[in-house]
DNA sequence: TACCGGGATGAGATAAATTC
DNA sequence: GAATTTATCTCATCCCGGTA
């Protein structure tokens, strides 16, 4: 039946990442079929709600959105340039180029050459932002598909903006200016000034400036090109970005979950500032390690008041000497988190705790760390864990307030929370409309897909983040972790003697909760999922495409494949790997395709081939 | 042994939603 | 209407385990 495969196609091409209709066309096919034909069991199979495009406006990125790795000093820039090199020989290339661009310091986005622009977000997933064209963000190029970053005019906003009050508050960062903006519904008077003066833009990278040029060269006159591609920015920029031009040596470098082993981002070192520390506050988190944060007397730093800077370990803080009354040299790396540069003026008296500040339980020296030993026992991790729960599930409206409520209303185990109704909620004391939101998203969290490694990584198990969970649930699905034993751990790269024993016990010993949890979401598993940007499913490929396209319009496919990795053709020839074929394919390129040893590939057939 | 990557933890600005 | 809570954007640094 056309309507059901229609609707078919439109859910997994949604899952896909690749959204071919509207919701609410969705909803009206969903109705029409309802109306033809009630008891069609597309109508009542248990599949999940088709997670809507607009709604939340959360979008899944069809190759992840990196971040760039960072050297702040020549000698890491040295070896970021010798890495490069070294692939290079090794793969039989001489002579490498390199390219250096600004490194602007705005929101990165991506723009997919059809009116949608999204923000990086977590890499995987952003926000859908394309209101913020209507709002008055200029593009240039409005066709094409690029990553780039959203930045306001420099000379305009210092001329304009800066330091100037709306709202009763002063402007002071570039940054913090177009974080407002994108999140506005409403542009205020600064936005519609930004918009008049055509100000605020989406700059695509590949439209920067630069200057390209080989390692040695580069390394050199690292300063001066620096500054030369600075000073012919319009934008705010921290450092500039040298990247690997050559497609074969990216290839053969890849890339972490992180960033691109072929790029690297050079940048200064920040302002500074001198303040003293007026207390030590010591905060437990949810695996029991107690970090100490540092209250200092308040600073203004790049655009920022500065009040609290973290001293990571119990170990610095003896070390260095810090203390009520030390005075300290703090410094904003990447214009962002403040950091301890130096000690000036050592505190008289150092103190650490040997109780837990939560529980008052003895503390345990773990390295250089302070352990709560409480366990559950101690509230802040009582908190931590059920804190981490919920946000590695993305279940929203629960902050550290609302958490507490749920730990101080008696819950306990992490299943409880899908059985929690607004009304459970409201008897915790929760407020009417934040316990009905919270609870529309537990269900929304029960009924829309999620991915499993996100519901491994949630349980907080000792050396397994997101990251692990992915590599073991790339070798077993989630159902089958009672299988999964010391032996069957160690073997799977990444995993040592130290982590596998640990990980195998808390696995087996948590495997009736992960099981109840389970039970309540509908999971994607890894193993059936995309591969990663390391192994594209057409890297390589020449496609050509033929006839019209139930999933999408064939521009839009076109553009997606080239994403995996295809380079799309406009007819077949002798290098022609792919000939994928819509409704009404045109002859020519079919009776060419038979002609040559071309794979022919209907719709479905290819959708399968993206997909593995 | 050196290096790399993962995991845990941390900071500030801004806007929206909700409560008081 | 002010205050509180949450979410989202920007991101660094530390330690340790695994691996080359």
């Amino acid at each position: 039946m056309e309507l059901v495969k229609t609707l078919t196609n439109a859910n997994d091409a949604y899952r896909a990442g690749t959204p071919v209709m509207s919701d609410a066309e969705y909803d009206a096919l969903v109705e029409e079929l309802r109306a033809t034909d009630p008891d069609h069991p597309f109508l009542h199979q248990v599949e999940p709600e088709p997670e809507s495009l607009f709604q939340g406006s959360k979008v899944r990125h069809l190759t992840p959105m990196l971040s760039t790795d960072k050297a702040y000093a020549i000698s890491e820039l040295a070896a970021f340039f010798k890495r490069v090199l070294d692939v290079a020989t090794s793969i039989g290339i001489g002579k490498v180029l390199f390219r250096a661009t600004p490194k602007l310091d705005g929101l990165s986005g991506r723009y997919d050459g059809q009116g949608h622009l999204s923000t990086r977000g977590n890499g995987l997933e952003g926000q859908d932002i394309s209101n913020a064209l209507q709002k008055g963000l200029c593009l240039d190029n409005p066709d094409l598909t690029a990553d780039g970053e959203i930045v306001i005019d420099q000379p305009f906003f210092e001329e304009n903006l800066q330091g100037r009050i709306f709202n009763g508050r002063a402007l002071t960062h570039p940054r913090n200016f177009m974080v407002g903006f994108i999140g506005a519904d409403d542009l205020g008077e600064h936005h519609r000034l930004a918009v008049e003066a055509k100000a605020a833009r989406f700059v695509p990278y590949v439209a920067l400036g630069d200057v390209q040029a080989e390692a040695d060269i580069m390394l050199d006159d690292i300063e001066g090109i620096s500054r030369r591609l600075r000073d012919n920015c319009q934008y705010l920029t921290d450092g500039i970005v040298i990247e690997a031009m050559d497609p074969r040596i990216r290839e053969a470098m890849g890339a972490t979950n992180h960033h691109h082993r072929w790029q690297i981002a050079f940048k200064t070192k920040g302002e500074t500032a001198e303040t003293m520390v007026r207390s030590i506050t010591w905060q437990v988190g949810r695996t029991g390690r107690v970090t100490p944060v540092l209250e200092i007397e308040p600073v203004e730093l790049s655009g920022a008041t500065i009040r609290r800077v973290t001293a990571h370990t119990a170990a610095i803080v003896q070390a260095k000497g810090i203390g009520v009354g030390a005075v300290i040299k703090i410094i904003r790396s990447g214009e962002v988190i403040p950091k301890v540069e130096t000690v000036l003026q050592p505190a008289d008296v150092v103190e650490v705790p040997t109780q837990c500040p939560c529980c008052n339980i003895a503390l345990e020296v773990d390295g250089e760390y302070l352990l709560c030993p409480g366990g559950i026992e101690c509230m802040s991790q009582s908190l931590g864990i059920l804190e981490h729960f919920c946000q590695m599930l993305e279940i929203d409206g629960a902050g550290p307030s609302i958490i507490s409520n749920l730990v101080h209303g008696g819950v306990e185990t992490f299943s409880q929370v899908f059985d929690l109704t607004t009304n459970d909620l409201e008897n915790m004391g929760i407020s009417s409309g934040v316990a009905k939101n919270l609870s529309v998203a537990i269900q929304a969290r029960k009924n829309q897909h999620i991915d499993d490694w996100r519901v491994l990584a949630a349980f907080g198990i000792r050396h397994l983040g997101r990251g692990d969970a992915k590599k073991l649930l790339a070798k077993t699905r989630i159902g089958g972790l009672n299988f999964v034993t010391e032996e069957f751990l160690s073997a799977i790269d990444g995993f040592g003697p130290i982590t596998s024993p640990s990980i195998a016990a808390d696995i087996q010993r948590l495997l009736p909760e992960i099981n109840a949890v389970v039970s309540h979401l509908t999971i994607r598993h890894s193993m059936d999922a995309a591969p990663s940007t390391s192994s594209l499913p057409l890297k390589g490929k020449r496609i050509v495409f033929t006839g019209t396209f139930a999933t999408a319009d064939r521009k839009v496919l076109e553009k997606q494949a080239e994403t995996l990795g295809a380079q799309v053709q406009s007819g077949v020839n002798a290098k022609t790997d792919f000939l994928i074929m819509g409704d009404k394919p045109g002859s020519k390129k079919v009776s060419a395709a038979q002609a040559l040893p071309v794979t022919v590939l209907d719709e479905a057939r290819y959708v399968n081939l993206i997909r593995q």
